[in-house]
DNA sequence: TCAACCTGGGAAAGGGCTTTCTTCAGCTAC
DNA sequence: GTAGCTGAAGAAAGCCCTTTCCCAGGTTGA
């Protein structure tokens, strides 16, 4: 691997020179020094070793990304908007995956103070469970105090700048449209318990139930997707056939249920309504097309990525920023038979 | 941010003796030392500096990959097998989305040599345009002469390891299926030209053409979505409205023409069938659900990942793994009207 | 008792780059 | 002719680690 040496070395010139002219530093250069330099980078096919770089220079650069999976489409939209955003200003994005573990999200705190990132953003949903939201913001605050930045996506439980879907009013959105359509009786297909993103979007739901009131006794706690979601549809209408609506905390679980209610040949939305959440970019192409509320999920990754991103908010108290959501009404939904 | 020498003085040791604790050297040192560091790292909250690491050690270890968008699920697809196999040995992954422009692939292998890549994983289609081409190669070339390791996947102009998912023969059974059911004139939704991707299964389609002395004449290209296969699907039948079949050449575009043809109020299957390609998970929960050929997508991914880290491959020729496709009858396909 | 050998620990040399501080040549001005 | 600049280039320090090499003190064996 050519080095820095080799260039100057090739070019008859001091790395000094060599550097500030690869780098289009502000100190004058003659015009033939750079020629040579600038032939010699092309012969070598040199590039600068980026982390003697980044060692050099002591400036941070990357982005670092924990989402839960950036193959659910949930968080390839938000990877999406958060990508554009980091790419508009050259900076390098770490995604990390964990899959929901706790645990692999504090490592990855770790990992991404060691890759000495610029800014750490977490846009999975947050846990009910104190220790370990302990754990995450000291962690969280040892990397702050040496000047990293956080930036959240939806959890609450962090003092840093945040994104905050409206979880809450959207749970509220979805109850309110099912009650209004006249439903008396839904199942709740939940994510898993542990995840503030479930129960955010059930307290809107319980919220719209008692304003409603209509009781909301159905629920069922499923994998925040596909599969959990086919399940969960089962088991709630197995226990109470008389359902006359399903609401879903998420797009992916109500396309599970969808699913379901194809194989078991109940008819949607002519005998049973269902609602989801998140409005991925498949909800309009299922069928029936999915009546859901939007988030707009690319927008929430540019808004996290722009607060990231932005040093003028350094030593300022934290920034929150709400992101509304509206429903989308398609053709999964109507009123009880 | 807590040094590697800060921790030695807490502790009163050299550096020497604090990094041969910190990483577990073979270096035996006395329990007393290791105790009194591990409880400087704890108090100091001490992470290692990664990229002097890497300086130090001159060992690379972070995987690059390059697709066209992750947020694409079939990249998503590809990329979860990818990160799950990183993920196992230990190894960051660095994502860069080219959006199909052919220089960004280009700035993105500068970017992951400069970031001391072990490997670099090519996971976009290839392109028609031999400039280009010869410009990757040599770059690649210039980055395996440096020791780093280039797979790629589905792309044959690159003489490095490669994972070729069985894109031709997959075109081959996409129209050996409408043609074996009975179609005559079957509408072609193809993905740019410029893509390898789209020729290979494009001959593919042509050969059972020709087997089946079946004319195939009618061809739209267009982007490589959702959007692109709706209006794909829109003139072809503008334009030939006896077609009794369409074959989009991945899942994305079929989803977007059977999105098309409910909304032109044309059964699927009945007045025309539509197949897809690629099998991504949401190819099941469309209505109809899609008849596919069907990529491991995952595996692919795995696979790659698998190459890229066996050092053993190291110095021997380029080995090329087949992954073959097999048809998934579903509902949207069936004989002619 | 002394040479030969371990052993655990530290000093210091990199690794590749940036940047400050110097140096030096070439000018202007008196 | 020389003091005083200015501008362009180089020397070298420093960023944070790892690792080689070396040393002191303690063992062992003859």
């Amino acid at each position: 691997m050519a080095t820095l040496a080799d260039v100057a070395r090739r070019a008859g010139v001091s790395q000094a020179t060599a550097s500030r002219i690869i780098n289009g530093s502000a100190k004058p250069v003659t015009e033939r020094l750079r020629v040579r330099v600038l032939a010699a980078v092309e012969e070598l096919q040199y590039v600068p070793n980026a982390h003697a770089q980044s060692l050099a220079r002591s400036q941070r650069s990357a982005i670092g990304v924990i989402v839960h999976d950036v193959s659910d489409p949930y968080f390839a939209e938000i990877t999406r908007g958060l990508q554009r955003v980091a790419t508009e200003h050259g900076r390098l994005v770490i995604i990390c995956n964990s899959y929901r573990h706790p645990e692999r999200e504090l490592e990855y705190v770790e990992l991404l103070r060691a890759q000495q990132a610029a800014a750490i953003i977490l846009a999975g949903s947050g846990y009910h469970d104190a220790q370990f939201t302990r754990s995450l913001n000291s962690k969280l605050q040892v990397y702050e105090r040496t000047g990293g930045r956080v930036t959240v996506i939806g959890r609450h439980q962090h003092a840093s700048d945040a994104v905050m879907p409206a979880n809450e009013s959207g749970g509220y959105l979805l109850g309110a449209e099912l009650f209004r359509l006249g439903h008396r009786e839904i199942g709740v297909i939940a994510g898993p318990r542990l995840l503030t993103t479930t129960t955010d979007r059930l307290a809107g739901l319980r919220r719209a139930a008692r304003d409603y009131s209509r009781p909301l006794r159905h629920v069922a706690y499923a994998d925040f997707d596909r599969d959990g979601g086919a399940a969960a549809a089962a088991s709630l209408l197995a226990q109470r056939p008389q359902l006359t609506a399903i609401a879903a905390l998420n797009d992916s679980m109500a396309i599970g249920a969808l699913a379901y209610l194809r194989s078991a040949k109940i008819e949607v939305p002519a005998q049973i309504s269902v609602i989801g959440f998140d409005d991925m970019p498949i909800a309009r192409d299922v069928t029936p097309a999915l009546t859901t509320v939007r988030l707009p999920l690319a927008e929430i990754g540019a808004r996290a990525m722009t607060m990231a991103l932005d040093d003028s908010l350094r030593d300022r108290p934290p920034r929150i920023e709400e992101i509304g959501c509206e429903i989308v009404r398609r053709e999964s939904t109507a009123p009880p038979p």
